[in-house]
RNA sequence: UCCUCAGUAGCUCAAUGGCAGAGCAUGCGGCUGUUAACCGCAGGGUUGUUGGUUCGAGUCCAACCUGAGGAGCCA
């Protein structure tokens, strides 16, 4: 009879049972399908815990802390992730994972449990389980990992992601019993979450965000590679600041000055020289010393760059790529965005076409908006001219008049980056585009049709004052067959912080480095 | 770099210049449907640091440290 544990427990264990014992050293205990406890026959914990099956007479696991064998079932068990529980209604199913948090009401206790798929419930009666396992629940502190079997049922009533679906609690393997877990189901600061950031990333908020941010990654990929375009690295290291524009975090290259990239667009410009569309999505760094909600001084930005390729092309793949990817994260990350509170119907909004408005306009719906205003502070910090670049204020106030993103184009050339080509007839304007998202998000693409001349491009490398010799090559291309050609970089964190609707970038990066931190 | 705000129990916060408090968490007890449960009891403190004013400082003053929000800059 005893032997049909067995299977399952060879079974449950493939994911961890190859390594070293998993924590404490406090003697083990086993409880028998009889529920007597009884010290384990092994004074010490070995490495591998099939081995200590196979030389016990009687099959048992050491685990941390219980086995506990309440079910005399002997039938093979599912192991199912939380994420496909409602394929499993009316079977017994078997989860790995950690206790997210529990309570009890008498004879009856609900814990809360997360495999890193999905939240659901386990439910178990006293009479059902027994004294014995329900007081080893009871005492069970949060994040004790757990293996967990039990019958699926659905019900209403069960919390979880997805919700209306419960385990009915027959066995369980405690792991670990966990005490002391210091981030409770109560609010906290900033600084204590962030100190605890290694575990803070378990709390279903933060999970939700990370599962929509790997969504989002996955939705700029597919989209770039149905439209042909490939995947090209460009150097983290580099010579000199691309653009010579932001402070940039210096690195000692072999006993020479180098730096962190802050972009791969000039490689990706040779890029397409050899493969016509490429994109490069990595990691950027800029030392600027910002401490506000939309920055971070490492983050993650997809730069696609287009040959043949004017700045109306540009505009209209952008709206095509950013639609594609909200839409996609909707369809696929409902329940995630519904535990983030988030209001979908704005998001169900983002269809192309963007506006399009040209720097000029701005300007000129800026000044309207500051004329209308009677707060004063809101006056203070609208004060702009035609020439200056905008504030987040500028955007924040101008955004606010759209339901979707809105392109600005045509910014002055003095605000922007040295490559930009110039708008015809108008030399003190260039054909930049950048894309604002809505409710104050700010801007999440910068773009522009790239300088096709090398005449004019040297020249403004020269105007510029940039060290001539670090470009030579970016201006061969210009020499060797130079075609008009676009494109933009979409930052990553910004974009996720838009789609979860949620107040600060850094909740959007797994591990974010800003001004005053880098650990953990 | 500049402006504003904050620092008290493990966490979130109270406390006219006059006994250091609450909720949550933790431990014990109770409850068959909880959703951050609820009810009762218990333990838990170098009030960021240094100096000053005062009979007396968590509270007032000065400097410093740490953090947060914003500006500039940027994705």
């Amino acid at each position: 009879m005893f032997a049909g544990h067995r299977p399952f427990f060879h079974q449950s264990l493939r994911y961890w049972g190859h390594g070293r014992h998993p924590l404490t050293y406090s003697p083990p205990h086993l409880l028998t399908p009889s529920r007597a406890i009884r010290p384990c026959p092994i004074p010490r914990p070995c490495g591998k815990i099939r081995q200590i099956c196979e030389r016990d007479e009687q099959p048992s696991i050491h685990t941390s802390s219980f086995i506990i064998h309440n079910s005399q079932r002997s039938n093979f068990m599912a192991i199912i992730r939380i994420e496909n529980i409602a394929q499993y209604v009316g079977q017994q199913v078997t989860i790995q994972g950690w206790l997210y948090n529990s309570t009890h009401k008498g004879k009856l206790i609900f814990l809360r449990l997360r495999d890193g798929s999905g939240m659901t419930q386990g439910v178990a009666f006293r009479p059902e389980v027994g004294d014995d396992l329900f007081e080893t629940l009871k005492q069970l502190g949060q994040e004790s990992s757990l293996i967990v079997t039990g019958l699926v049922r659905e019900n209403e009533r069960a919390p979880g992601v997805p919700k209306g679906y419960e385990i009915g609690i027959e066995q369980v393997t405690v792991l670990q019993e966990t005490h002391d877990y210091p981030i409770t189901p109560k609010e906290h600061g900033v600084e204590f979450l962030m100190d605890n950031r290694h575990l803070w990333l378990r709390s279903s908020q933060q999970w939700a965000i990370m599962r929509i941010r790997t969504t989002i990654k996955r939705a700029i990929i597919d989209f770039l590679d149905n439209e042909g375009f490939l995947n090209i690295d460009t150097p983290i290291i580099t010579p000199s600041a691309a653009e010579g524009t932001s402070t940039l975090f210096e690195v000692d290259y072999f006993e020479e000055q180098a730096y962190l990239a802050q972009t791969g667009q000039l490689y990706n410009e040779a890029n397409i020289g050899a493969f016509g569309r490429v994109y490069c999505f990595g990691p950027t760094f800029r030392a600027e010393k910002s401490k506000t909600r939309r920055h971070l001084a490492e983050f993650w930005m997809v730069e696609p760059e287009i040959a043949f390729c004017d700045l109306d092309d540009l505009m209209a793949f952008e709206e095509r790529f950013v639609e594609y990817i909200v839409q996609t994260t909707l369809a696929k990350r409902g329940p995630e965005l519904e535990l983030l509170e988030r209001d979908t119907t704005a998001l169900a909004n983002i269809r192309a076409p963007f506006p399009r408005i040209s720097y000029d306009e701005a300007i000129e719906r800026i000044h309207a908006i500051r004329a209308a205003t009677d707060n004063p502070e809101l006056k203070e910090l609208l004060q702009i001219e035609w020439g200056d670049d905008f504030g987040s204020p500028h955007e924040t106030e101008l955004t606010k008049q759209f339901d979707r993103p809105v392109f600005v184009y045509g910014y002055p050339t003095q605000v922007k980056a040295f490559y930009m080509e110039p708008w015809p007839g108008r030399p003190e304007v260039c054909k930049s585009v950048d894309l604002l998202a809505p409710e104050g998000y700010g801007e999440i693409i910068g773009g522009s049709e790239r300088m096709s001349s090398p005449e004019l491009l040297v020249a403004a490398i020269e105007q510029h004052e940039l060290p001539l010799e670090h470009y030579r090559w970016y201006v061969d291309l210009r020499k060797y067959g130079s075609v008009p050609h676009s494109g933009f970089g979409l930052g990553l964190e910004r974009t996720v912080a838009w789609i979860c609707g949620i107040e600060h970038i850094r909740q959007t990066s797994p591990f974010p480095r800003t001004l005053n931190r880098m650990n953990p």
